[in-house]
DNA sequence: TTGACATATTCCGGCATGGGCATATATTGC
DNA sequence: GCAATATATGCCCATGCCGGAATATGTCAA
């Protein structure tokens, strides 16, 4: 089988950079018709209408018809799981430690802490 | 074109729920041989093998040999990317507004307080 | 109605993808 | 050397993806 349908999975509907770029207009210029993006993002209209189709059926967009046009909002709550999910190894980087130093550290943090954090990392 | 290899992009990379799986064990438990995987996640060896290759070369995962084992580490700073655009949404969720309630509580603040506010609505 | 405009959908082709299986490549120990 | 273990790789196949072009649907105005 290939990977899991893009339809279904809101990391699989954000692996394409396009849409990617859809999501980022949406979030800084607000609700946008298509023909907006279509403009903006200086791609096909079907190709927008497309990746807008995928965003909306994983939820990531909702639609407004006013007029003739369609107005997309961005419907960022459904970026939640993304967030959570990559916030589990913030630690990993804002503090640079590596997992022997995070045990020591938890360790550490047990007893209290009394002695300041040891500052020493182990760069590529 | 098909989708952008999953090779070069991280998104792509963790869009596979399976890889997704890995590095979650990566993370819990520290580094871990091949077998280890194969044990945890119940997958057949080849198929972990090629998902840790596709880690290993977008630079999710690095590896050392031990014996004749292979000791696969999660290096979590490749996925900050990921963590960084999911959070510029952050606010979006964090205080529980939509657009629509957040123009209409600026509007009231305006009325009550009858200060002018800094419009920083649409800023490119 | 007709026509202009805005968007969606359908067809197609090329192709990367992931699974399964067999096999190749280390590495270690005898 | 050989065998055993641990992992990687090559091959095949079915699936679904994305882009492109044409077309269909929907909406407004006159």
């Amino acid at each position: 089988m290939p990977r899991a349908a893009t339809t279904s999975d809101v990391f699989n509907a954000i692996a394409e950079p396009r849409r990617r770029d859809i999501i980022d207009v949406l979030a800084r210029n607000g609700d946008q018709a298509v023909g907006s993006l279509v403009v903006t993002l200086r791609l096909p209209q079907p190709a927008v209408s497309k990746h807008l189709g995928v965003l909306r059926k994983v939820g990531i967009v909702s639609v407004t018809q006013r007029g003739q046009q369609r107005l997309y909002r961005l419907e960022a709550k459904s970026l939640q799981p993304v967030h959570s999910w990559a916030k589990t190894f913030e630690r990993y980087w804002t503090q640079q430690l590596d997992r022997i130093k995070l045990r020591a550290e938890r360790t550490a943090s047990e007893r209290a802490a009394h002695a300041p954090k040891p500052a020493k990392k182990s760069a590529p």
